[in-house]
Parts: structure tokens; sequence; C-alpha cells
DNA sequence: GTCTATACTTGGATAGAC
DNA sequence: GTCTATCCAAGTATAGAC
């Protein structure tokens, strides 16, 4: 059935005393994170076992354990590394806001990029571990730079104005990426896009419009 | 709607050929979510198997099939029966609030209400069934109330400011509803409730400082 | 009408082939 | 080092007892 060494001969670079390129070993994991986050996607977390994963990436079950260890293993391995290709992309961006719509117009990038469809799985699995023991911490840890660069953002938006001493720029980024986080699952549940999309043009104008209403507070508060 | 004959003797009346009430049926129904909601709480929603629940409740897996017909349409149920009860106890005073602090208190109670240990298992139903075909609306139909009574307060709140026409209330109670969810996403992902009680109160604050700050507005507007 | 014993399906994990 | 055949546990669901 199929074809284990698609494309390349299955050229296994020798290396010394019989040891082989891990290239084939990446390749393998890289294709079972792909094949992980698709069926999340598809199936929903719940539905996401090992065989459902081996079924869309069309590979035995057993490389699943073998990879990494066990299914929920693989699935923060999966989380882990799309968040990095996130904040890898979305990072830098997010570093130079200075200016409320700006950050609306990211989230909005981040909710729909074509050409990320990692993108649904995210929450799902997020949200679906609000589950025991060991996976919440590292769920959380993987989510932290959100936080920190959100945190950021926000201490630049309000810099210099007066008011900046009355907010917790770190609670409110919280707040913030719990919003967004709550939008996404949504989202979900929800069949038409539309609605979304109307919820991020409302914040959008509201961020338009608290610029000069803080403005006009600064000016008020001189 | 709550028990309709509550406060009887729970025997089991004798009805006409063989017939036994139905309130044994009931106490089951009852006794068979109580016990799904705990399961998702402690177990996570991927956890909650019938034979889990059933462990739980102490009673045979097979019951959940007899009165629910699946594992879904028993959790289903239970998230039906949960938020209920707690349209019933905060839909009152929520139809009341007029002033941001109130909403945020009312979040905060809803989060940490001690007689009402569902609490956790609801936002984890929610959040994890962001999966396939039918759950989806169905899940969003039972969190509708929310959004209204939110879109109602948030009119309330806005009523006679000069900037209200400029505020989308309903696409702003969906995400302030998306906010609240994704902060009980967070608080079950997150070990320590000190987190999340600091950014509740960081959130109070803004709120207390909302009111102020669109008064000064709305004078500057004249 | 209510519940249990049991049949059957799928999933997780490993011992061993290549 | 990579992958497959196979085992056993756990899951869903029903046929039939009470």
């Amino acid at each position: 059935m199929s074809h284990p060494v698609s494309g390349s001969t299955g050229q296994t670079v020798r290396m010394a005393a019989g040891r082989k390129s891990s290239k084939s070993g990446q390749q393998t994991k890289d294709k079972i994170l792909d094949a992980a986050l698709a069926t999340v996607e598809s199936e929903g977390l719940v539905g996401a076992s090992a065989r459902a994963i081996a079924r869309t990436g069309d590979f035995n079950q057993a490389l699943v354990f073998y990879h990494f260890d066990s299914v929920e293993g693989c699935l923060l391995a999966a989380l882990e590394r799309a968040h990095a290709r996130r904040i890898a992309k979305f990072g830098p961006v997010l570093a130079e806001v200075d200016q409320l719509p700006d950050l609306v117009q990211i989230a909005r990038e981040l909710h729909a990029s074509p050409d990320d469809p990692d993108h649904a799985a995210l929450s799902a699995i997020v949200a679906g571990w609000s589950s025991s023991s060991d996976l919440g911490p590292k769920v959380l840890s993987t989510l932290q730079p959100w936080n920190d660069l959100l945190e950021q953002a926000i201490r630049r938006v309000m810099a210099e104005h007066p008011l900046s001493q009355f907010v917790p720029a770190k609670e409110l980024a919280y707040a913030v990426a719990a919003m967004f986080l709550g939008i996404e699952v949504m989202a979900r549940l929800d069949a038409d896009e539309k609605q979304t999309e109307a919820v991020f043009a409302a914040l959008g104008g509201l961020a338009n419009l608290a610029g000069p209403v803080l403005d006009a507070v600064g000016k008020q508060a001189d």
C-alpha cells in the first residue's frame, strides 16, 4: 500500500557505524505532525486517535508511538511546531505594533491566513486539553510568548498616556489573548464565517474610535 | 425548569398495567448528568467516555445509551441542563445591569460559585466540541441566551451616551462572551487560580475607570 | 419502563521484522 | 534506525433479563 519513500529513492545517507541520516526520520516526523493537525481539524480533538491520524497521512499508526511515544505527545509536538511557525511569522510584526487598530488587524490575519491551515486545530487542542495533569502547563508555556508580545504591545499603545499607570498591561494582555482564543473557539462552533468577520470588523471600528477617545481624555487630564 | 414534582417522597408510584412512574427514570437521568459533568471536570472531555462516566457515578455504563442514546447526547444534555440552571440564577441579575463594573462582577461570580461545580466542565465541552457537523449549532444555540443578555446589558450601559451609535452592541457582546469563555479555558490550563483572580481584578479596575472616561468624553462631545 | 450481561469495534502500545 | 504485525485494553452499542 502506498509509498513510504515517495519521491526520493530512499537514499539513506550512510554515516559512521551503521547510523543512518536522521533526515528521513525528520521527514516522517513532519509528515506525522501534518497529519495530526489535519485530523484534529477534520475530526475534532476527540476523534484524533493514532489510527485516525495514520489514516489521514497514510502511514502505519505505530509510527506515532515510535516518534512521539504517545498520541498526546504527538499532538503536543504538533501544537508546539505550529505555534513556533506562527510566532516566527507574526512575532516581528506584533513587536512593532503601537496602535490598537494594528493589533486587531494582526488578530484578523492570524485568524484566516490561507497558507496556514493549522489554525483551526490549534484552538481546538488548547481548548480541548483543559484536562488533567501535566498537559496544561505545557500548553500554557507554548502560549506564553503570545502573552508577552501582547503585553509589550499594550505598553507601547499606552505609552505616555496619562492613564497608562492605571492599566495593568500583563492582566490586560491575558484578557485580550483569552478573547482571541474565545473568538476562535466560537468560530469553530459557528458554521458561517460572516459572524466572525463582523466581530473583527466591529473590534476594528472600536479600536479606531479608541485613539481619539484616549487623546480627548489625555487633553482633559491636563 | 428544574424538578416538576420536587418535595414528594420519592416512592415509585405504581401506575396502570405495570408501568412505573417516570420519576425513577428522571432521577437516574439526573444522576447520569451529574456524573457526566464531574467526569469531564476530572478527566477532561477526551476522557469522558461512557465507561468513565459510569465509574464516576457508580452505575452501569449502558445506562448512558439507554437514557441519552450516545455519549455525545449525554454530554449535550448535561450542557443544556447546566446552562439552564445558570441562566435561571444569573439571568435576572444580568438583565438589570447598566454599569460596566457590575458586568465584570457577575462574570467573576459565574467563574467561581461554590455551589455550582459544573462550571469548569461547561467551558471544556463548549471548547472541545469545536468539532464536526451538528454539535456545533446545538452548542451555539445553548449559548445564545448569554449573548442576548450581554447585548442588552451593553445597550443599557451605553444608553444616552453620545458615542453609543458607534458601538455595535451585538458584535461587542459576542466579543465579550468570547473573552469570558477564553478566560475559563485558560483558567483550566492554569494550575493556580491567582492569575485568573488577578485578571478579573484588573478588568474590574478598568471597568471602574471606564465610567469617568466615558463621562469625560461625553462632556467633550457637547 | 428500567437496567444488566454480553457482543462487537476501535484504540493504544510493543515485540520483533527489515 | 525505521517500520509492521499483533496483542490486549477500552470503547460503543444492543439483545434480552427484570
